[in-house]
DNA sequence: GTACATTATAATTATATGGTTATGTCCGGT
DNA sequence: ACCGGACATAACCATATAATTATAATGTAC
């Protein structure tokens, strides 16, 4: 996962309604009407959440009736933890600093 | 670590600038006027950056002469990583609902 | 088809974010 | 003391975000 992608994830898990909602996701799948009254929010507002977590992948979704029942991806979560902890290799743009001597030398 | 403070966090990650800073550090301690030729922006935007993971507990600063060195703080940046494999039990949340006749039930 | 329940989208608004330029602060060298 | 380099802060601007209300779209039941 690159950082750009990473990035966006991080986004959209960064916020506390859409870190509870997934939280509560952890546990089992909940529709949009199950979700309004456990956040003080509208249920547009719920549905935008729930949309900003599906665009990440980190959720999926499935109708049932009238209702649509939605998933976490937990694989897609422990994948940004593990990107988090496996961070690219940056020693090339050091090199190149180096190359240009921009590096500072101090001590 | 609340959800509160696990989204501040995040949010102070989720941003390829920054998380490109943080993988620079990752490899060494730099100062600003290394990580400016890095990105192609101005030297405050850099500092700010800076300023925003220093606020989230993830980086710490040591002047060295004119310099100011900024450190990656690895310890902080796991636990972020580890809060996402283990969030928070929301059962009690859910409980709650069923009580109150809010659980959707089909099939 | 009508009526109702659930969810999604549109339009709007207030605040947060990330960048800029200009200026202030701190340190080292002469 | 003064000047110049490195960094931080302030003021500003454009865009993104998270909420609202109103309205559409979808599905069930009669």
């Amino acid at each position: 996962m690159d950082l750009e992608q990473l990035a966006d994830a991080l986004k959209a898990l960064a916020d506390p309604t859409r870190l509870k909602m997934v939280s509560l996701l952890n546990i089992r799948d909940c529709c949009i009407c199950e979700l309004v009254p456990l956040f003080g929010i509208s249920q547009p507002a719920v549905s935008k959440h729930m949309s900003r977590l599906k665009t990440a992948g980190l959720v999926h979704e499935t109708r049932k009736g009238m209702w649509v029942f939605y998933a976490l991806d937990k694989e897609r979560l422990a994948g940004i933890g593990l990107s988090l902890a496996h961070l690219p290799d940056m020693s090339g743009e050091l090199r190149r600093l180096e190359r240009q001597g921009l590096l500072v030398q101090c001590l």
